[in-house]
RNA sequence: CGGGGCGUAGCGCAGUCUGGUUAGCGCACCUGCCUUGGGAGCAGGGGGUCGGUGGUUCGAAUCCACUCGCCCCGACCA
C-alpha cells in the first residue's frame, strides 16, 4: 500500500492522556484513536495487526478442530436469568429492554448462549465431541477501564467452547487448547507464561491463565524456574523464609502507642517473622479473626475460598467484636472463628494482648490458641516453592488468554443434556476458552518496543517492509523504489512504500515508530553506488544490497525473521 | 464506588493564585520560495463561543455553585 493514500497520523507528540507505553505508542503511530473512556476506534494500520492477530488465532483454533460461529452481542434475560448470572452480576452488565419491555442485555462473555444452542441441537453422544468458537465483541461496563486497549468496555475476544460427554473428553479438549494456545502466543511473537488461576464465577475446579510479562500489566504470577511452577497470586502457594524462634516464656510486654507490626517489631529490637499479625474481617456468615505470621500479608482470595466475600472490619468493630482496640488484637481468648496460615504451625510467638498497650510474648499455637488452619498468604519474592524448595520468583503481567474446565455449571441450568449410549440422559461436559486479541497486541507492543517506537514481531506486523525513497523528486529514486515495491508485492509481501513528499527524517521517524520490521531505504547515497540499504528495526543493523539483488535478499531476510517465529 | 489530578486551536502547553485592551507560544495545517540520508529554513496565512450551565461583577479563561468529560491510585474485574 502507499503511505500517501492511507491514513496513518502519527503524532510527534504524545496525547497527555496515556500513561502505558503500548497506549501512548499505538495512539502516537496512529493505529488507534479513543472515542470515550474504554472506547476504541482501530485506524487501519490498527485494524490490520488485529486482523493478523485474528487470522493467526483462527488457523490454531482450526487445526485443533474447532468450528467457528457467530452469536448475537444482544441477549435475552431470560437465559442468563436461568444460569443465574443476570443476579449474581452488577453493574458490570450493560442491561437495556427492548421496545416491547423485554428485559435484554449485552453480552459480556457467551457461556449462556453457547450453551443455549447446545442445548436445542445436541441430542446423542454421537454429537459429541464439539468445540465451537467466534472472533466478537464483548461488552462489558468497566469500573475503570485503562491503559489504551488493554482493559476496554467493548473489545473483541475469541471464546470458545467445548462440549464433550465426560470429564476425559474435557480433558482432552482442554490439552487441545493449550497447545493451540502455545502455538498462537508463540508465533504472534510474544513471551508468555501458562499460569495456574482461580476459576472464580465462571465456576469449575481448573482453570489456567496466559500471561504475558510486563510491567504495564494487572496481576502478578508466582514462577519457580527450577520446578516449573507457576501460578497467579491470588492462589500461589509458597513457604514462607524458615524462622529460628525463640524458647520466650509466656509473658505480657508493655508497648505504649505501638500498634503495627513494624512499630512493635522496631520498639522491642525483633523481626517481624516472630509475630503473630491478627485482622478482623466481616464475611456473610459474621466476622473472622484472621492470623499471619508478621511477615506475610493476607492474600483475600484465598481468604474468599474458604468464608465467602468478606471485608476488613472497621476500627468501632474491633471494638466491638474482640473488646480490644485495633492494633492490640490477639489470637488467644476470642469465641469467633479464627483462621490462621499454616506458616504459624510451629513457632513461639509476640502478638497483642488484648490490651491497650500491651503486647505478649511466648504465645505457642496449639497451647494458646487453636485456629482453623489453611493457606492465607500472598506468595512473594523470596518465598519458597512449596513443590520443590527453590527461590520463587514474582513476576508482573497481561492476562492474553484463559481456560476454563466448566463441567455442567451451565449445562445443567439450561438443560444441554444428551443421551448416552445407553439411553441415559447425561449433561455435557463443557470448557469455554478465552484469548483477547486487543492484549495481544497490547503486549506485543509494551514487550517490543524502543524509543523510537514500536517494533512489530513480523507475524502480526501491519505492513512486513517499508520502502522509504528518500527524494520524491529524484527520478532514479522513484524508479528503483517503485521497481522494489511492485516486485515485492507480486511475490505477495505486505508492503508499504512511502510515497509522500517528506523530507528524509519525517519518513525515518515515522518508519521506526509505526514500528515495520524491515525499511528498505533508497537513496541518492546508495544509488551512487547501485546500491539499497536494508535494515532491521529491530536489531538496526543495516546492510547495503546491490540493485539486482535487492528483491531477493529482502524475501530472504523476511524469511529469516519469519522462521524465529515458527512453531 | 472511594481518593487524587486535569479540561484553553488537531497535538503539547502558558495564562487562572492576584478578574481589566483584540487569549498567547511550539508543533501540525494552508500558500509561495527554498531544501532533500534522521521530525530543515524563510515569508505570508487560516483555525478558539477557554468542557457546559447558572451566578457574582461595570467587566470572568481567571471568583462562586452545580454539572459533564478524561486520566491516575484503590475497590471491582464472570
Amino acid at each position: 500500500m502507499r503511505f500517501s493514500k492511507t491514513f496513518i497520523p502519527t503524532l510527534r507528540e504524545t496525547p497527555s492522556e496515556a500513561e502505558a507505553v503500548s497506549h501512548k505508542l499505538l495512539l502516537r503511530a496512529g493505529y488507534i484513536r479513543q472515542l470515550a473512556s474504554g472506547l476504541y476506534m482501530f485506524l487501519p494500520l490498527g485494524l490490520r495487526v488485529m486482523d493478523k492477530i485474528h487470522t493467526i488465532i483462527r488457523e490454531e483454533m482450526n487445526r485443533i478442530g474447532a468450528q467457528e460461529i457467530l452469536l448475537p452481542v444482544l441477549h435475552p434475560a431470560e437465559i442468563w436469568q436461568k444460569t443465574g448470572r443476570w443476579y449474581e452480576i452488577g453493574d458490570e452488565m450493560f442491561r437495556l429492554k427492548d421496545r416491547t419491555g423485554r428485559d435484554m442485555c449485552l453480552g459480556m462473555t457467551h457461556e449462556e448462549i453457547m450453551t443455549w444452542l447446545a442445548s436445542r441441537e445436541i441430542r446423542s453422544y454421537r454429537d459429541l465431541p464439539q468445540v465451537w468458537y467466534q472472533i466478537q465483541t464483548k461488552l462489558r461496563d468497566e469500573a475503570r477501564p485503562k491503559s489504551g486497549i488493554m482493559r476496554t468496555r467493548e473489545f473483541i475476544m475469541k471464546d470458545s467452547y467445548s462440549f464433550d460427554r465426560d470429564e476425559e473428553g474435557l480433558e482432552q479438549n482442554y490439552k487441545l487448547h493449550i497447545e493451540a494456545y502455545n502455538r498462537i502466543f508463540t508465533r504472534c511473537g510474544l513471551k508468555f507464561y501458562q499460569v495456574e488461576s482461580d476459576p472464580g464465577m465462571m465456576g469449575g475446579a481448573t482453570a489456567h491463565e496466559f500471561m504475558a510479562p510486563s510491567p504495564a500489566g494487572e496481576d502478578d504470577v508466582a514462577l519457580c524456574d527450577s520446578c516449573g511452577y507457576a501460578a497467579n497470586v491470588e492462589l500461589a502457594i509458597s513457604i514462607s523464609p524458615e524462622v529460628k524462634f525463640e524458647d520466650w516464656p509466656f509473658e505480657e510486654v508493655h508497648t505504649p502507642g505501638k500498634k503495627t507490626v513494624q512499630e512493635v517489631s522496631e520498639f522491642l529490637g525483633v523481626g517481624p517473622e516472630k509475630f503473630i499479625k491478627s485482622l478482623l474481617y466481616i464475611g456473610e456468615n459474621g466476622p473472622v479473626l484472621v492470623l499471619l505470621r508478621g511477615d506475610q500479608d493476607l492474600q483475600e482470595k484465598k481468604l474468599e475460598r474458604i468464608v465467602g466475600q468478606v471485608r476488613p472490619a472497621h476500627k468501632e468493630e474491633v471494638q466491638e467484636v474482640l473488646g480490644v482496640e485495633a492494633g492490640f488484637i490477639g489470637p488467644h481468648g476470642h469465641k469467633i472463628r479464627i483462621i490462621a496460615d499454616e506458616a504459624l504451625k510451629e513457632g513461639v510467638y509476640i502478638s497483642g494482648a488484648n490490651k491497650v498497650d500491651y503486647h505478649v510474648k511466648g504465645l505457642r499455637p496449639g497451647e494458646h490458641f487453636n485456629p482453623e488452619w489453611a493457606d492465607l498468604h500472598i506468595a512473594k519474592e523470596g518465598d519458597r516453592c512449596a513443590n520443590c524448595g527453590s527461590t520463587l520468583r514474582i513476576e508482573r503481567v497481561i492476562e492474553i488468554g484463559n481456560i476454563f474446565k466448566l463441567g455442567t455449571k451451565y449445562s445443567e441450568p439450561l438443560g444441554a443434556t444428551y443421551l448416552d449410549d445407553k439411553g441415559k440422559e447425561r449433561p455435557i461436559i463443557m470448557g469455554s476458552y478465552g484469548i483477547g486479541p486487543a492484549r495481544v497486541a497490547a503486549a506485543a507492543v509494551e514487550q517490543s518496543h524502543d524509543d523510537d517506537g514500536i517494533i512489530w514481531p513480523v507475524s502480526i506486523a501491519p505492513f512486513k517492509v517499508i520502502i522509504l525513497p528518500l527524494n520524491m523528486k529524484h527520478e532514479k529514486t522513484l524508479s528503483v523504489a517503485e521497481e522494489i515495491y511492485r516486485s515485492l508485492t507480486d511475490r505477495g509481501v505486505d508492503v508499504l512504500i512511502d510515497d509522500r513528499d517528506e523530507r528524509a527524517g519525517v519518513k525515518f521517524k515515522d518508519a521506526d515508530l509505526i514500528g515495520i520490521p524491515l525499511q528498505v531505504v533508497v537513496g541518492e547515497k546508495g544509488l551512487k553506488s547501485g546500491s539499497v540499504e536494508l535494515k532491521d528495526r529491530k536489531t538496526k543493523e543495516r546492510e547495503n544490497i546491490p540493485l539486482e539483488q535487492a528483491v531477493e535478499r529482502i524475501t530472504e531476510k523476511l524469511k529469516s525473521l519469519e522462521a524465529q517465529l515458527e512453531v
